[in-house]
DNA sequence: CATGTTGATGAAAGCGCTTGCATTGCCTAT
DNA sequence: ATAGGCAATGCAAGCGCTTTCATCAACATG
């Protein structure tokens, strides 16, 4: 018995008459000991409902069977339902995932992952790619393999499992300009230290000048992934002139806002307005009316995230770079421009 | 330097020239060494790079500075807040969160607390109270320190910080009866192992009870906490005759549902059907009509979790019982019975 | 001046587990 | 019959830290 008076591998050994590095295979590499003796192992290990204790097992075997992820924040359900996935895919592998939220902070995720590698996760999961090289630093020193979610980007030199926002946001913005839409303004996530705003600001921008429009302030503005602080913005573009007819926004979250803000002043969507959103969450099809958005695969993401870091753990392998595909999803909030614009 | 690469304890003190003892107690307990050795040491661990091995810490001291929660899931956004002022807490004074979920399953349940236990955590946070009371043992054997939030009832014997479902609900169901609704109908979450769902059906049976009503099948109906369920049995309690007038949802993922599948009829909120939901999350004041709800202290109880369940691994004092406040807010979905019925 | 007292430090014994290497017994090939 | 190989097991050395107890110097006390 331990000092906290729970069983501990030398209590199975002496019960089972055994040594404890035999009890200690039959826990880890079964198939290297004697069925006889598993057996008998195994009844000690049962009747004395035996459960090894974690932090010895990692201190002696350098392996902690733990990884990490660090996301903005879970109050928005943008990460819930990847890092559910996520959650689910390395718990089926015996694996427990540590999760650390950054409050969109590169000063706190470095401080996050710094805990996290104290913690000696095997692996680190993180969201997007923009951030201090230091961040980089302190996980390379380590040695500790990681993986990039939510962003594929073209010279992105880390393994990541994301997709392409620009690309996604370009083909968004061209529906709306496909429906005839010239006015057109942007509510965009802040996108310092943020890929993912940034690309999909960019990739707005660059449908836009393809049809010889620009995308300039007043007409993008950034602000937080609130319902509130969106509806507010909305507001203050819909009292430009000329008034945009449609507002692509960066993401639902936004995209409810935008609604709102026009409800408040007596525009609805989509006859008044036109409202796209990004990232298809549950919000986008419970708003009125229903969000165009961006169908994003959260859920392969997090299981593919999973199973690379996973290899990339259990092998050294060098690890890959994994591409999704997105696709708009047409609903209500997005018609033509009103017939007197 | 240890075989991993990293600089140990042990290096830090043959630098600095003191001995691992002396080390130690700088980084647990600074103010019981001289400043100038302090000084020399936290030098030296700086220009090492020093970070502790939190697993040999753990190992040595018995004591994690972890604890663990077990949800039912991250997907929804019903415990997001929660979860996230509970970190935000726990990080704040040093210490990791362990975020398992369950999926609504008492088996899974009972694993994850296993696993925590497992991972040593020095505490433990589940949702509600209602669980098979193996799992309740589990932790009273081993002499983990828990707490339970989301529910206050009257007779729990456990530690919690929660607020009164039952009464909520009640006052809820009371605010319905006051506008004129006479034909309710209710959509609960699936009752079974889950006491917020079951007191609040409870305290909605109550209330109509008090004005001689009824609440029985089919008007009143469980189902999963998803939009789409709750629109597909929201038409069923609507093909009802006599087609209730309003609905009572469990929380406000199913208000969402109810409010669509209402429209899927023909039957707009709140001019045909009044629905009312439960929790104040983002949805509830996205969609359109608002909904009323009942608002939870979600952030508060979070903290107070994390202050309360601090406090006993601190110290071993018993555990208290806190309740909270929730007050309804009135928003847009819930008005007078249509005219003609 | 002898005797406590106090504070700072060090020596060393673990914490519960994994794992490289040594040992044992048995089977097969010669 | 003998050597060699192999599978199963045990021995024991750590993994990196905390913590008890002992040591020692410096100082206050009577």
């Amino acid at each position: 018995m331990s000092a906290s008076g729970l069983p501990t591998l030398d209590d199975v050994a002496r019960h089972a008459g055994v040594s404890t590095a035999t009890v200690s295979r039959c826990l880890n590499a079964p198939d290297r000991v004697r069925p006889e003796t598993r057996a008998r192992v195994e009844q000690v290990v049962a009747e004395l409902g035996y459960t090894p204790n974690l932090s010895a097992r990692a201190l002696a075997s350098n392996r902690t069977n733990t990884v990490g992820a660090v996301i903005p924040t879970m109050e928005s359900a943008i990460f819930a339902l990847g890092l559910q996935a996520l959650q689910d895919e390395l718990s089926a592998r015996g694996v427990t995932l540590l999760v650390a939220t950054s409050h969109y902070d590169p000063e706190r995720e470095a401080d996050q992952v710094r805990t996290l590698l104290a913690r000696g996760v095997d692996g680190v999961v993180l969201i997007g790619e923009a951030r201090p090289p230091a961040t980089y630093k302190l996980l390379e020193d380590r040695g500790t393999p990681f993986v990039l979610v939510w962003s594929y980007r073209g010279d992105c030199p880390y393994p990541c499992v994301g997709f392409d926002n620009r690309a996604a946001a370009r083909s968004m913005a061209e529906q709306v300009l496909d429906r005839g839409h010239r006015r057109i303004g942007m509510i965009a996530g802040i996108t310092a230290g943020n890929d993912r705003a940034s690309d999909r600001v960019a990739g707005v921008r660059e449908a836009l000048h393809g049809r010889g429009l620009e995308l300039e302030e007043p007409y993008l503005a950034e602000t937080a992934y609130s319902v509130e602080a969106s509806a507010a913005i909305a507001q203050t573009l819909l009292s430009l002139s000329p008034r945009p007819t449609a507002i692509i926004c960066g993401n639902d979250v936004q995209a409810a806002g935008a609604i709102r803000g026009a409800r408040a002043l007596g525009l609805e969507t989509p006859r008044d307005l036109s409202v796209v959103g990004f990232d298809d969450i549950e919000l986008a099809s419970a708003t009125t009316p229903e969000i165009t958005t961006v169908r994003v695969p959260h859920r392969r993401m997090g299981r593919a995230a999973a199973q690379l870091l996973l290899r990339m753990v259990g092998s050294d392998q060098p690890g890959e770079r994994i591409e999704f595909e997105t696709a708009v999803v047409e609903r209500a909030s997005l018609a033509a421009p009103p017939a007197d614009a």
